[in-house]
DNA sequence: CTCTTTAGTGAGTGATTACTCACTCACATT
DNA sequence: AATGTGAGTGAGTAATCACTCACTAAAGAG
């Protein structure tokens, strides 16, 4: 039982790594087995289909997600709202979450990827993650709103527009960091909270 | 000759519907082939290995980057500047490529998947599109700069911010399109372009 | 100790793949 | 009319793929 549990992480731990580097279809379930270390058989005691290891990912993913980032993320909003402006609420929250989206990368490639060609990955990724990622979000945006901090621009489009840059930086840097001038991460979020904040308060 | 130019165009155009319906590694040559209306070997005369085909698609869409977006856009940005301010300039540029970009959008499909998995079609991004929007970008914003209108942001993070939103709001339509409210891409590029403008503004 | 169960194995299999090559045939040249 | 050329063909091939299954080993139950 122990030793099961133990080997189905195993083999779902090579799947995301292969998967990320290779993408789902190049990957071979022979490399993801001597990844993990098994026989390719007993990859398909636990996934019957090659498929379904990429189900795994996704669940475990939103797994992480649900422990990581919902939970806490709004018992940190409804905390700080009270002391702190939205400003700082938004950058407590985002630096607090820098290592862990960075520790996630490969879960975060391979959903972002594969969600273009498998319809159930893009279902699953939409209701258990993206549902409420805008929720969080327009739960931040409203707070400011309400606060009177903000202008009237519809949360959705500004929650989505910030993703949109950090998600932008997080790719040139895994991507081009050879190619382009390195400057702390911490010093850019700054500035993308920066930009985003102001482009959305009143004035 | 004009039939053999035909052949090579009718075997890319095919390649790179394949391509971004199933990305590399799930096309198949057979497919393209049928797809082309060619035999499987005639694929072979033009692109001797199947990755070459790949390149094929990348140099074509830098070539129509080059042809659209560069010359075009950098024209206008001088032109354009001499009477209206940045966000008209801005918001005229972006309004005109909208359909561009959805027309081409298979082709950035295609490169944005496999940049992360190719050495080669990383580095023919960079140097020819990634480096030229950069600089088109550095260029739009330093102009603003000197008039005085924006802040003393980082012009490359700022430029890549921009495009992240953009590419944000795109993905999420091509998407999520059904999932979410629909709204006029036009309104939408506005209030992007609103937000971005105000974040980098004096106030 | 024997029997049952169950996790793990890896050689084997049919299907499919990228790629080859001997061939055709519509032309142009002589 | 005879010959040469080269774009286009598609059956064939070796390699590789996801997946199967008869098996082993170990461990727990009786």
């Amino acid at each position: 039982m122990t030793k099961a549990k133990n080997t189905e992480e195993r083999i779902l731990e090579a799947a995301i790594k292969i998967f990320s580097e290779k993408g789902f279809s190049a990957a071979t379930t022979s490399e993801i087995a001597k990844e993990a270390k098994v026989a390719e058989g007993t990859i398909f005691r636990y996934f019957p289909k090659k498929k379904e290891l990429l189900h795994g990912i996704v669940l475990k993913a939103i797994d992480l997600f649900g422990q990581n980032v919902v939970v806490n993320s709004l018992e940190k909003t409804i905390e700080a709202n009270k002391r702190k402006d939205t400003a700082e609420l938004l950058k407590a929250i985002i630096m607090d979450r820098v290592s862990l989206f960075e520790e996630y990368f490969p879960y975060i490639k391979v959903i972002f990827y594969e969600i273009q060609f498998h319809d159930d990955v893009r279902e699953l990724f939409f209701d258990k993650i993206a549902k409420e990622l805008i929720k969080i979000g327009k739960q931040i945006f409203n707070e400011g709103k309400k606060r009177g901090e903000f202008r009237d621009i519809n949360p959705f489009i500004a929650a989505r527009s910030f993703v949109g840059m950090a998600f932008m930086m997080i790719m040139q840097r895994q991507f081009f960091s050879s190619e382009t001038v390195y400057v702390n991460i911490e010093d850019e979020i700054e500035v993308l909270i920066d930009i985003f904040l102001n482009g959305i308060r009143k004035c």
